[in-house]
DNA sequence: AATATTATCGGTAACGTTCTCGCTGATTTT
DNA sequence: AAAATCAGCGAGAACGTTACCGATAATATT
């Protein structure tokens, strides 16, 4: 109705100029502490909010960061969005949220539509058939800084804070060994992902470690989804030496291979350990409950924001890594009895 | 570096006007065709990007909605983002998320503090204590359309798009009822929502068409987590003469109800049947597995986002209710035999 | 042939804010 | 008492875009 009040009603009102309230609203620099009283209180009475447009267009930077990644339906990236959100709330950030489904040419429109006039800084989790990054070094080149979590990119040099991978694997398999397991099998993520490669390496070092066979057939690369981790298991399950313990690189493939281990009358836990990564609350729904790492999901969220928000306030944009542990999470289906 | 290229450069390269630039690359009225496709060539030439910031202060629009909502971290509001950014995406318009942790302080600051020019429209769900809705009245009175979803308040008159929750609860407790269960009880959210007093109605209802008695300690108001449903549980399994089924007004309050009864060796669908509501993917890993109300959270997402956009585009905010049907999901948890 | 119409374009003022100067008048310095 | 300093303020341009209106030339109308 009534067109928003402006910095210049408070001027007209005060009988002072636009400059002056500009800067008693603001810095509060170079300005008598009564006259900026004054317009403090004319502000709140005509109920003043500054417009973020003009701001943005005056001092070439909007209040936003924008946050892309592949789902948002998921225990793991709904709560490092929550971390995000903490952060950039209490330094008075927008988060202009984009999801990408997991595809390439959606990340791309995205990046490439993406006016870079609308955000001060990205923080993204790649799509898991990331061909390329060039449309992320082509925003790092604007000066725009870019931090990445959890599927990050190793082609291009920037920021990036992930959980410990490689030392997650590695004590989800240790665990596995020490409780007995001896033909431990890995259902992983897909080729290509940086994270996947890394639970690999973790899961085969763990084996090296306590002189265990590396049999080729027990590492299976393929999605994230519970149908994977059951079609996994069934492979894994068809063969002629079976494992007697599945390394899931996520809680969702675990759970997916508990199904078909019930299915199959396998008791689970006592025959075949079970173990996954990330601690969804279905883990301690399910039964028998899942071992798992726990991620720290919000913890993630919280510093990849801190480190973007650090680079857009000293406008330096020095690539910095950050890895932070996961926890081991003893529960029923690692217990052989 | 190179800062951004503008209108104007492309008008200085083609030796045009700014404003045969701006028509061209937008309305294409008033410009010849051959102009036309030299601007945009030109324009794609240096890489021209539109300032969102500049746009939006002339045109008095942003691209932008925002969204307010308790949580995100759980299967329902995470699923309705998807169907919200899906609308939004394909129109061109960003999402502004916030998260208010069901806190009403935290609520109200978001929406005092947002600037109104930095979104076209608003889209929440509010907190389950919001004892006051003047700061969305204060939003709507700037003429800036909003539009409720799930959690919907019924003081102020605007557009709402929920579930259909009497018919999700009658559903419920009519299939109860049918399989032989006699003495319902009802786990309840907080009251003061609005979603809370449809789903009891609907439980009343039920209860009343099949000529069973209204027993008034069978229904319990408390929070929405699994923990209260745990607590309600108890509070239910120690009355002089507890029921034999339950009724949760959501998945979370269900399971929680499932734990406290597998802990006291009560056979669940047997001895107790269980029913929730929401269809959240815990529901069908949890064992047994739990009947309940599939609710249309994605198209509840989209329906929310293209009611606004409807409201954006005509200017004219005439509130409209949309009401969307759930779907009744039979498991085990219902099954008495 | 004079006039009216049309298509295409340019000039200029907004939009709300910040920023860089420069100007006053008062205070301090010498 | 003259000079230097300084606090406080204002004028005006800029940020990139759109909107309104007028100008021009070409075409159509009578």
């Amino acid at each position: 109705m009534s067109r928003p009040t402006t910095i210049k009603d408070i001027a007209r009102i005060l009988k002072i100029s636009v400059s002056t309230v500009s800067r008693a609203l603001r810095d509060a620099y170079d300005v008598n502490e009564e006259t900026r009283n004054r317009v403090l209180a004319a502000a709140a009475e005509i109920n003043y909010k500054p417009n973020y447009n003009a701001t943005a267009l005056a001092k070439r930077s909007t209040h936003n960061i924008g946050v892309i990644l592949p789902f948002i339906t998921n225990y793991y990236f709904s709560t490092v969005i929550t971390g995000i959100q903490e952060v950039a709330y209490s330094k008075g950030f927008n988060i202009i949220l984009h999801v990408t489904n997991d595809s390439p040419e959606r990340e791309l429109s995205i990046v490439d539509n993406l006016s870079l006039s609308s955000f001060d800084g990205l923080l993204v989790s790649t799509c898991s058939q990331s061909d390329s990054c060039e449309h992320f070094a082509r925003v790092i080149r604007e000066d725009i800084p870019v931090v990445f979590f959890d599927r990050v990119p190793n082609q291009i040099r920037t920021s990036k804070v992930m959980q410990d991978d490689f030392n997650g694997a590695f004590e989800a398999v240790e665990h596995l060994v020490s409780n007995g397991y001896r033909r431990v099998a890995h259902i992983a993520g897909p080729r290509g992902l940086l994270f996947t490669e890394k639970r690999y390496e973790g899961y085969l070092a763990a084996l090296t470690k306590h002189n265990l066979p590396v049999v080729e057939d027990y590492t299976i690369y393929s999605g994230f989804s519970q149908e994977s981790g059951q079609a996994d298991t069934i492979q894994l399950m068809d063969l002629p030496e079976p494992p007697d313990a599945i390394f899931a690189v996520n809680d969702r493939k675990a759970i997916g291979a508990m199904l078909t281990l019930k299915a199959r009358g396998i008791r689970i836990g006592k025959e075949v350990g079970v173990i996954g990564f990330t601690d969804d609350p279905m883990a301690s729904i399910i039964s028998p409950s899942l071992s798992t790492i726990a991620e720290p999901a919000f913890e993630i969220g919280r510093k990849s924001c801190e480190l973007l928000l650090g680079h857009i306030r000293k406008k330096s944009f020095i690539p910095e890594e950050k890895i932070l542990p996961g926890k081991l999470i003893v529960r029923e289906s690692t217990n052989k009895g």
